[in-house]
DNA sequence: ATTAGGGATAGACATCGTCTATCGCCACAT
DNA sequence: ATGTGGCGATAGACGATGTCTATCCCTAAT
């Protein structure tokens, strides 16, 4: 059985008529009659009575009916819904972002990424670094925002834009009289984040492997780790875009000497069908964060 | 788009591997990875994304997939409810029955109808002869059973019983003494049908155009003459089933010199697809009347 | 009786679904 | 590093089938 055939059907049924039925389906009469005498053969029932000059539904095809508008409909519906989808940059995207973009990120770029692409829902997912690649590989997630490189080639990523770490001082602190904090200062009393914070590594690998006092003080978030900084228990390293938030909590901002930072990318899987969608999306959100480091590094002073 | 390359795409989605998905469907795989291929061009996006070691449905594929099977479940019942009318046996039946007939043979026939072909749901349909050929020709009744001989070569008929018609009179009649009555003498003071009815040109016919005092009195159903003659506005010729009702009413009947009656047919449009089912009721109104001629002319005396 | 309309039939042609065989890719194991 | 196996894609051949035009047959109406 073929859908073609049940519109055949229902013209006819309509129609009364198979000339004119044939006509509205754009084929020749000889074409559907021989395909609804096909269908009841298949059917094993009879759909119409012939006679010399008319021909009429029987009973049997009346009841059928019902059910052939349903199948019509439904893959009317499919063909709907596909032209509907055919624009790659609209439906749910499921975006993965690490803690310690997310908070301080998505304020900015959610306005603009909802202005350029109204049609794509945007599902933001917080997740650590791995537990994010892990989604992404499980097709859990279409892209994540990263501040590693992909760690594969089945995964692709594109550079959005970098941003600077900045050291986070208690007011009273030694440091915050100075204008720009050597990591390696900085190292002495440094307070870092939970494991699986890619953070965390980044912070350890920029200031040398000290975190002496802060040792066992590894904070589960930013924010945690702003507030003990604020209440004197050590000096953090933190991504530009948290700045406000760091000022908001009182403390004292310093450009780093070497003028470290991450690269923030989008990943994404290389198969990935809606690749122009990942696009979009990195380029809005570059185009918001463009000019962003240098910005951010005078900013602090 | 077609029904086989949604089935196609269902089983894909649900096994999330072609091999096996092709198993199921009982293909091979590449037929049906060219298939959801051609189907992807149609719809115009990607409904899977492959990578090398696996595959796994698109977002836009599983919001299709309601649709998908949605068309599929139609499709089936489709298949399934054709197959419960494939017996021609079953279903809706529209038959219609002149009224002179309809109240004293319906009580007869509708218990062994239902016994022999209880899928068969017989709608009567009472109406003068005219009216139910009409309604024959117009496809609104599958047969009908009628007094009368089909009146053109589109339609068909099949006797099924002879009815033989009896004098029917009042007790302190004249004509009541007599074991046989002669057509003319019944001619007197006949009292005939309205107009429309078979009954009534037959009686007419049998007797002769005389109906003298009846000439005013046309009843409008055989009821209404029984209960008339029985109040001794005059006689009538009554159909050998309705015998019962007459007796009820307190009439005396009695067998005709001549013998004379009607044969009771089936008629149905010669292109009428379930001339088995016409058969069939044909046979066992046929079988359950069977002797009825010999039996009512005896049972009068 | 003739004519026109409507459906059925026949035969040719092209499209398309399906198969087998093979390739290419990727992951995993040795 | 290298082989191996699983899985999907591709190629080419073959057969089924949908479609067309031309024609026939039947019926009803003039």
């Amino acid at each position: 059985m073929n859908l073609r055939d049940l519109r055949y059907l229902l013209a006819a049924a309509e129609h009364g008529h198979f000339g004119r039925a044939a006509e509205a389906c754009g084929i020749s009469q000889p074409t559907l009659s021989v395909q609804i005498r096909k269908l009841e053969e298949e059917l094993g029932i009879a759909l119409f009575e012939r006679s010399g000059r008319s021909m009429a539904p029987t009973e049997a095809c009346l009841r059928l009916l019902g059910h052939v508008r349903a199948a019509v409909a439904e893959a009317d519906a499919i063909l709907a819904v596909a032209r509907d989808m055919r624009d790659p940059l609209a439906g749910r995207f499921r975006l993965g972002i690490i803690p310690t973009l997310a908070p301080y990120l998505l304020p900015l770029v959610f306005a603009p990424l909802r202005e350029a692409l109204p049609a794509l829902e945007i599902e933001p997912w917080e997740d650590q670094t791995a537990g994010l690649l892990a989604r992404l590989r499980a097709r859990e997630l279409d892209a994540a925002l990263l501040a590693t490189e992909p760690d594969g080639a089945d995964l692709l990523g594109r550079p959005l834009f970098d941003e600077p770490f900045l050291a986070a001082l208690p007011p009273e602190h030694r440091l915050a009289s100075r204008r720009i904090v050597a990591e390696e200062e900085l190292a002495e009393d440094l307070l870092v984040l939970a494991d699986g914070h890619c953070l965390r590594d980044q912070a350890l690998a920029v200031c040398g492997h000290g975190g002496g006092a802060g040792g066992a003080l590894r904070a589960a978030s930013l924010s945690t780790l702003l507030n003990m900084v604020a209440a004197g228990y050590g000096t953090t390293l933190i991504p530009g875009l948290a700045a406000g938030a760091a000022q908001d909590a009182g403390l004292v901002l310093r450009p780093l000497a070497t003028r470290a930072g991450r690269r923030v990318r989008i990943v994404w899987r290389a198969r990935f069908p809606r690749q122009a969608a990942v696009e979009a999306i990195g380029e809005v959100i570059a185009g918001r964060l463009r000019g962003f480091a240098e910005g951010a590094a005078a900013g602090t002073i």
